[in-house]
DNA sequence: TTTCATGCAAAATGTTTGCACACGA
DNA sequence: TCGTGTGCAAACATTTTGCATGAAA
């Protein structure tokens, strides 16, 4: 997929685990086990989570040290301000995604299956700049969460109504 | 103001009190002292507000009877569901507003002083439509959220440090 | 006179904190 | 060694629920 609203890719200079070294480093704290773990886990594959999610794959690994819960939050907080994670409400939870090397994008949220599709939008952006100039408001971030249903479980729907039409 | 991102106006036949009324007969709910009082301190002004303020509105109508804060949750989410309110969660609360008879918008908002500034875009919608199709998406909704500095607090700010550097 | 709604207290949820002990630099 | 980090348990903030009582229709 390359079009419009395919993510393009980001360059960066050194791995999630040096540059939240550099950020320790800088703010005077220390490289422990637990962080060690939770970055590995964290960036070992590219997906979005929650503060359970994390628990429960950490608990799956068996042989190395768990990590708490509040270790666990202290934790996803550090990553955030470092600039590793990016960080969003949904549904009452806070749900994690990698920052750090991965291209800015926004997200539909199908609300059957829960999934996140993730797009980019250069046009969004400028609208956002637009907007923001018009009030003189200086921008900091912004989310946009486009909610709905998704393909996959448009069709699982589809196929449902069609079984109890037959009967 | 009247731009390219303004909101203009919506023409609706019944007032919010009609049209709820209209709702809790077709669910067979019963139009209580409790629900009146409700929707009355809701439409009473147009503004983004939590359940706490409601709860703290209504604490100051004496005289009348208050609602109980189980009460004030319930009938939120009773007038979400009737289509006269929006929520949408903002630092870990939820935060409603008007949504019957108020055009569709999205928000600026501001991290210093937590205002919310409404605005809408035409484009914007495009832009979720064509993302959409694209991904064979069925939309429901969306939620734009710029957030920032608004122009008050950025002059707050610059006040603040010219006063500093002339010390 | 039958439901449905309310208020109270308690529970549930997701997250944060105080503190004694453990551990990295 | 020194001071930061951790785990535990408890606190926290917001929202939801069970249940006995109260009030619409």
């Amino acid at each position: 997929m390359s079009n419009e609203f395919s993510l393009g890719s980001v360059q960066v200079a050194s791995t999630p685990l040096e540059r939240f070294e550099e950020y320790l480093q800088s703010k005077g704290k220390r490289f422990t086990q637990q962080r060690r773990i939770l970055i590995e886990q964290v960036f070992s594959h590219h997906d979005h989570f929650d503060a359970d999610d994390l628990l429960a794959l950490l608990a799956e690994r068996v042989g190395s040290r768990t990590v708490s819960r509040p270790t666990v939050y202290r934790g996803l907080a550090e990553l955030v301000e470092a600039g590793l994670l990016r960080k969003m409400v949904l549904g009452g939870r806070s749900v994690y995604e990698h920052d750090y090397g991965y291209p800015s994008h926004d997200h539909l949220h199908c609300t059957e299956c829960n999934d996140l599709i993730e797009f980019h939008s250069e046009q969004l952006e400028a609208i956002r700049d637009a907007v923001a100039r018009e009030h003189g408001f200086r921008v900091g971030s912004h989310r946009l969460i486009i909610s709905g249903i998704c393909q996959a479980c448009q069709e699982k729907r589809r196929r449902k109504k069609s079984r109890l039409d037959r009967i």
